[in-house]
DNA sequence: TTTATTTCTTCACAAATGTGAATGAAAAGG
DNA sequence: CCTTTTCATTCACATTTGTGAAGAAATAAA
């Protein structure tokens, strides 16, 4: 529980009386590798906070996983629009390694936002996060080729280019594993 | 000044009242074609709706105009990271038709937010469905062919390839205006 | 450790997209 | 109306990425 708690008091300025309500309001839960989080046709009701692990984001298309994000320690997972339109999620999530999240219901949720102020505008601050993380990527897809995405990525998430297999990297880069394979041999 | 009316009334349970309220912290502006609303570099402090027209959203990378958005009729204009976060825009934002705009600075903004509730879940509704909306796009990119991403533009969004020149559509596609013309030709 | 399974690499060839140039069509401006 | 500028198309060739197969390497399981 510690890695949430200095989380909160290093992003946010929580009085500990806030955190304590906070911390009651989540259960730590472990997941084991492969595990699903969420997936495809189940409607999203939790948001949680990674402690521990690497959790995957993806897609079926055409048949196949398409890994669209990823999550480590310290950041948070949740699918917004199953979550906040209640539909059908389009998205699945699982762990790649053993994890342990913080996980806390909908409910829960807006319950705190009423009673933390604060609560509202670390709600409003992920969400522009994450959209202003999703217009890098689908800027970087649009514009620059995959060797450049993939520098990119080591230079920006090191960590990930070592937890996550490449077939998966490949994936979130929109390429094949050959062709990534191929890019990192060149140097 | 209608069609904002209509827009408030159909998608979210304004009262009379409040639409009053709300109306008068806009201000209506004109924009001949080419004239921007936000430079890069530039601070953007203004939300708008679009009552006609259309507008342009491009970055430039490798000194090209990379088009990454556009928006018309009964949409928002704004940039979020810079607005909400006091930063300098990365992003340019200009009419490629004359259009008529209602603004509104973040000041007013804010005063609203906190005097219509309801103006909250507006912000909240439009955040999250830009978000979806990017995530769409940058699975797009990674995942299908510039032919599909092509057609489903053409099916989802018709008025586009009709209102924007189509070197500007390639750019959005992650193409070259050859290679669109050259799709285009297949059919 | 041994074996099975998963992941990564390499290769030759195919398909998709980029590039630069040339041309014509369309639109804008005078 | 004519002129200029912008935009769209086509082509031949270059570059990037995909595909399927084969085998090597790494990891997990027994």
């Amino acid at each position: 529980m510690n890695s949430f708690k200095s989380y909160l008091q290093n992003n946010f300025t929580f009085t500990a009386e806030e955190i304590k309500e906070l911390l009651i309001c989540f259960t730590l839960k472990g997941y084991k590798k492969k595990e699903h989080f969420l997936k495809a046709g189940q409607y999203c009701k939790n948001v949680a906070f990674i402690e521990k692990g690497c959790f995957l984001y993806y897609e079926i298309i055409d048949g196949e996983e398409k890994v669209c994000d990823f999550a480590f320690e310290n950041d948070w997972i949740t699918q917004y629009n199953s979550l906040l339109n209640n539909v059908p999620s389009t998205v699945n999530i699982y762990a790649i390694e053993d994890s342990k999240i913080l996980v806390m219901d909908l409910p829960k949720l807006e319950k705190l936002t009423v009673s933390i102020a604060k609560i509202g505008i670390l709600r409003a601050k992920l969400a522009e996060q994450y959209f202003t993380e999703s217009t890098k990527r689908a800027s970087q897809l649009a514009n620059l080729k995959a060797e450049e995405r993939y520098e990119i990525l080591l230079k920006e998430k090191p960590e990930a280019l070592q937890r996550i297999p490449q077939y998966h990297i490949a994936s979130y880069l929109g390429i094949k594993p050959q062709s990534l394979s191929r890019i990192r041999s060149k140097n």
